[in-house]
DNA sequence: ATGGCCCGTATGACGGGA
């Protein structure tokens, strides 16, 4: 089984991205940030008649998640239960015994900013809520947009971004504090090439000069860890035209 | 080099992204 994550930056834009992604990677279940669409937009036709049934759940303008899959999805739930918002940025369901938590963490903007505390506030509520789905659902995944590039080795120039936002101490703590409930970054799981980034600025020719971070993970409980064979980054579509400024992230579970 | 690009919006400028 294969679970990923992409934030396709308007799925408006992205849908054939998306379809010959999935062509050409068929992974099981895919979480989808920054669809940028209301549910009657949606483009359900098309992402069922390339065999996935699909979960959304949506804005105008901003925000965005679905959970695209190959399986049944039982037991969705919209947005963090335990945390009142306005913003569309969390799906969660149940998908062959597994549960996949589907998060748009916020971007923060800028440390100290209104939107930086919302960003801390939102990941404090994650937490919580994140601890008891755990306890009703030991196989469980938490993937997404996290907005925070967790070491020194996630960043491109470590010094460059020291303090500022996606780097600064306080998200570095509040993704510690999700792993120390029990979870596992799977990309880390296993030796990987140096310089690995999920995003690149489409600015200054980020992404021919690998100026990125890594700021798309796949969290794992520790009982689903124990299936996980793979991880990897897949930097291919970030090549292609009028691409997302982020690409997929590629789990593999026995 | 404190900017550059991209997306959506009752658009022709601006907020947000990261």
């Amino acid at each position: 089984m294969k679970i990923a994550t992409w934030n396709v930056n308007s799925l408006k834009v992205r849908l054939p991205h998306l379809l010959q992604w999935l062509e050409a990677n068929p992974v099981d279940v895919l979480c989808l940030q920054e669809t940028k669409l209301t549910d009657d937009k949606f483009p359900v036709a098309e992402i069922n008649s390339a065999g996935y049934q699909v979960a959304y759940t949506g804005q105008k303008t901003y925000n965005g998640v679905a959970i695209l899959s190959k399986h049944p999805i039982r037991d969705v739930v919209k947005n963090n239960p335990r945390f009142e918002d306005a913003q569309q940025r969390i799906i969660a369901a149940t998908i062959e015994g597994v549960r996949v938590v589907c998060a748009y963490i916020p971007n923060g903007q800028a440390v100290d900013s209104d939107k930086y505390v919302y960003k801390l506030a939102w990941l404090k509520a994650l937490h919580e809520w994140l601890a008891a789905e755990m306890r009703e659902h030991p196989q469980l995944a938490l993937l997404g947009d996290y907005n925070i590039a967790p070491e020194d080795r996630d960043v491109h120039d470590p010094a460059e971004w020291e303090g500022k936002i996606h780097f600064s101490d306080k998200e570095k703590a509040a993704m510690a504090a999700l792993v120390d409930l029990g979870m596992v970054d799977a990309f880390r799981m296993f030796e990987q090439p140096e310089k690995q980034y999920s995003w690149w600025d489409y600015r200054m020719m980020a992404f021919r000069r690998n100026r990125g971070l890594r700021i798309d993970h796949i969290l794992l409980s520790t009982e689903l860890a124990r299936r996980c064979t793979a991880c990897i980054i897949d930097r291919e579509p970030r090549k292609w035209e009028q691409p997302s400024d982020h690409t997929p992230v590629v789990a593999t579970l026995d």
